[in-house]
DNA sequence: CTGAAAGCGCTTACAG
DNA sequence: CTGAAAGCGCTTACAG
């Protein structure tokens, strides 16, 4: 095989000099070289198909293409699957490779990470600590918390997002008629940081409306807790169910099924999230979920300007959120 | 803050030369270094803290510490992203460092990516063209295919271990005494490949019994789908219904429940994957899965044993599968 | 058994 | 506007 094409292969083809040649491939000094040159440069590298060593890039420059991503270690379910592969593919897309790293049950040793791939960025899907953050600041690495990030310490769109799916959950709800909503919650401690994020939201959206609070019923994914759960809705005249994700509205869907009460006509049900799994339940399942292409295009821009130091964009929320009417509402 | 250490620091500090330092830490000419100068060398790295710049050494070397880690552009289940995830933390372990790549609906550009990350290994979860092997091969990356890869196509232990679960599923329903095993079959052409080499291994193990053999639906994941698929299991005597994995199953239970069929009394389900959501259906599913630490630890193990050029292990199937006998059986 | 030195492929002050 | 050259931190023949 022919050897890989380097800075001096395209200067010597060009009849430059290396560091003319990396300057134009850099758009560096911008506007001091002549618009010839460049041409002429540019063509002997796509004629060479040359591409960086990125290797010596980032021992010349101390920094990698590499943008850690911190992973809770959670059963991936198919949100944060989808986000998972939407930041793999846009990232690459923008010539970054996304290195994944997850944090075990004992303690995650970034600082050796860290020093050992020089990241450009890191995105966390997790709350860093005060320590990590302090060790991503002292190398000027750009971070973005999302996800299962406590949502009340990030970015203004992000925490919007959420928000406006709370939102978009109960408004649904009114729209269909409902005077006296309850509240699905789940009872895992890895989760309950983003469920109370929700459900705070949910009663805000509720009170908005002047209606009564939410009943809420907090439970594991087994039969027997949604059946106590249904039990206690019923009993205080709740007639549609705001569910923390799809998996409890399911669990929701099933024990309303065992106790005979049909939906949506005695009691409607709405998640979050899209799950495949939606249609399978009959009704189908109503849900409200996040965008991910969109909201991942954010997520990016937003890492892209902070590596580069430029000000961050604003966002548009409304196109990141999607809503799906089926029939369980 | 201090500077971060490097190889000429250790070797000032330990009294020897650079190249000394880096054959004692790579334990290099091996044999040919006395004990009191590796001592020395290790106490200096260890005091300062020493960790290589990757950067360096794969530019030196050609060869960096990045494991591309190819995925399909599927929606994430959990049993994938359980994989992921186990991957991203072992590899982390060996001091590599998983890098995603998300094929999309469009021809994936590896040559590129291969050139700018020059990576040690490869591990793909779908199946790699001839001419994609070929890259991989005249680099002399080590690959290995697994999950949603042929399976015809992999290494015996993959196969073997895919096999087991299979006749586990069938073996279990004829000790609860069924003898007419119905199967149920995605339609969904991402997944049909491993779909097919399943029914495969439970047409096998059936016969295997002197049974009949299965009868076969086929349907995607909506309730009338599924509806129709338990009218054709009933009319032809089906007592139990092996599924391709847990989201079928659980389509079928619903199904089940929908005709007024009591599972498991007249129809027996048992799934693929134990996904967390086997226990909020009443009954909760019996299912077989794989071990997925133990599993991946043998294809590290293998990816290892590949990249140093070593023979491969050989690896016990026995203690990678899971088997959880629940409700439905 | 150990060290001096070349060189991997870049970027970037610096000189002209 | 362009080039010569230093140097990032390693590994590894090679010499002694």
């Amino acid at each position: 095989m022919p050897k890989r094409a380097t800075l001096a292969m395209v200067a010597q083809r060009a009849g430059v000099s290396v560091a003319t040649v990396s300057y134009v491939l850099n758009d560096k000094p911008s506007g001091r070289i002549p618009e010839s040159t460049k041409t002429l440069v540019r063509r002997a590298a796509a004629d060479l198909g040359y591409t960086p060593n990125v290797a010596a890039q980032a021992l010349r420059t101390g920094k990698s293409r590499v943008v850690l991503f911190i992973i809770p270690h959670l059963p991936i379910n198919f949100t944060i699957g989808e986000m998972m592969t939407e930041i793999g593919s846009q990232l690459d897309a923008h010539g970054y490779v996304a290195a994944m790293l997850t944090t075990g049950e004992r303690k995650l040793d970034l600082a050796s990470t860290v020093h050992a791939t020089s990241p450009a960025a890191a995105i966390s899907l997790v709350d860093l600590t005060p320590e990590e953050h302090k060790l991503f600041a002292s190398r000027g690495i750009a971070v973005v918390e999302t996800a299962f990030a406590s949502l009340d310490k990030q970015g203004v769109w992000h925490r919007q997002l959420q928000r406006a799916i709370s939102h978009r959950q109960i408004e649904h709800l009114v729209e269909r008629g409902h005077t006296q909503i309850g509240w699905a919650q789940p009872v895992d401690p890895r989760l309950i940081g983003l469920a109370n994020m929700r459900m705070a939201w949910a009663k805000e959206a509720i009170k908005s409306y002047r209606l009564k609070p939410p009943v809420v019923q907090r439970f594991a994914l087994k039969g027997a807790e949604a059946d106590r759960a249904i039990k206690a809705w019923r009993a205080k005249g709740v007639t549609a169910v705001a569910c923390y994700s799809d998996l409890w509205a399911m669990s929701t869907l099933e024990a309303a099924r065992r106790a005979g009460i049909d939906v949506p006509s005695e009691l409607a049900v709405i998640g979050i999230d899209n799950i495949p799994l939606t249609e399978i339940v009959e009704p189908p399942l109503t849900s409200v979920s996040v965008n991910m292409k969109r909201n991942v295009e954010a997520l990016i821009a937003d890492l892209l300007a902070s590596i580069a130091d430029e000000p961050q964009l604003t966002h548009d929320i409304e196109p990141m959120i999607k809503f799906v009417k089926r029939g369980s509402t």
